[in-house]
DNA sequence: GGGAAACATTGCCCTTTGTGCAATTTTTAT
DNA sequence: ATAAAAATTGCACAAAGGGCAATGTTTCCC
């Protein structure tokens, strides 16, 4: 199938073991309480396996939230009379669910804690970034610059990161009743992002 | 003087030698070519010392970099008929000094390999980001609410971040002639950030 | 299908790191 | 001058990081 379909698949689902099993013993237990050897034993892999993958148990738990699904999007939808702008509003709705504000909002609160975690958490928003803008770049080609597209996601990022890294305190939709509240307070503040994306700041 | 001189003003020597011998020797040697060791016996401190003030090698290296000095511009210059988004621009134009850009260039070219210093390096320019934010609000008190301070000084970061962390080659301006070019690749990418950020992406 | 190459996982081992604790030295406060 | 506060240090020990070689899987090619 894929380039390295089957080899790949299973690296990946050790990885993803791995991480799991951390972030599961981080919210648990808070981060001081476990060691390596704990996540390990619980994921049934080596120490060893474990030190191939990530170098801390902070990079474990943060890339529990990696989110590198933003190609997906394009296929099901046209990308006609958008702008990037637009664009990546589109995939930021879409790809930001409930469950992964979620986990972002816990990471967030044991991060408090933990500048080192943080550190690692806002790794993985900058990765997701990186996503991100190869996404819209699949999309629009050579329409843009490469500097254009580093530019633009660069500003929505880093407008969006004071919610997503726990500077400001927004209400992040979480619980039962999050996705019947169009205008959550996360929402709210992503209008007034792409509004003075759009409209400038003057 | 202030609050505490004498004890503060020691405890931050010390910690500003360990981050430049800490420095220096990642440029000279590499990341994996000295031991924590190397650094408190080139600077005068014990290990224990080193442990109190960081947590690992890249944490010092990177805060070597530290730029705090945002306020400092707030007195000599009247705020007057001047938005937020022209003074961060102004901020920004006079706080990333040659020398400062020289040191974050080295940074990065070392942290292409090394993704654990990279990490260390957006933290520190994260925290410039804070004290620049603290800077303008000071500047303009309520004028403007918390989530407007970090919504604009995040779009003008989250802009400039792919340059300043190495996502992208702009030539920083660097070496002898540097400052007798005032339209370096630097200069011209900052003139389309903010223009972008004053007009809007639409 | 079979054998070789590529790669993931593991165990072993040893250096380095991180940190609690208590002692010492230096600065601040009264 | 004395006491309180805080920075630096030494010690000890658990934990982490990583090189190396061995083992087990997957891929590639004939």
């Amino acid at each position: 199938m894929s380039d390295e379909s089957l080899r790949l698949k299973k690296k990946n689902a050790t990885r993803r073991a791995l991480a799991e099993a951390a972030f599961d013993l981080a919210m648990e237990r808070g981060l001081d309480d476990f060691v390596v050897e704990d996540i390990v034993s619980m994921a049934g892999y080596s120490r060893r396996t474990f030190a191939n993958h990530f170098s801390c148990k902070e990079e474990a738990i943060a890339s529990a939230l990696t989110m590198n699904d933003f190609r997906e999007h394009d296929e099901a939808h046209s990308l006609e009379g958008l702008t990037p702008l637009t664009t990546i509003e589109m995939y930021i709705k879409r790809s930001f669910t409930i469950d992964k504000l979620q986990r972002l909002h816990e990471l967030i609160l044991l991060s408090k804690s933990h500048p080192t975690l943080k550190l690692y958490v806002t790794g993985v928003l900058k990765e997701t970034q990186d996503y991100a803008r190869q996404g819209i770049k699949e999309g629009f080609g050579d329409a843009y610059s490469e500097e254009y597209y580093h530019l633009l996601i660069g500003a929505v990022f880093g407008a969006l990161m004071p919610v997503l890294d726990g500077s400001i305190n927004v209400h992040l939709p979480i619980g039962d009743t999050a996705q019947d509240q169009p205008d959550n307070e996360f929402q709210k503040y992503m209008e007034i992002v792409f509004s003075k994306l759009k409209e400038g700041f003057k």
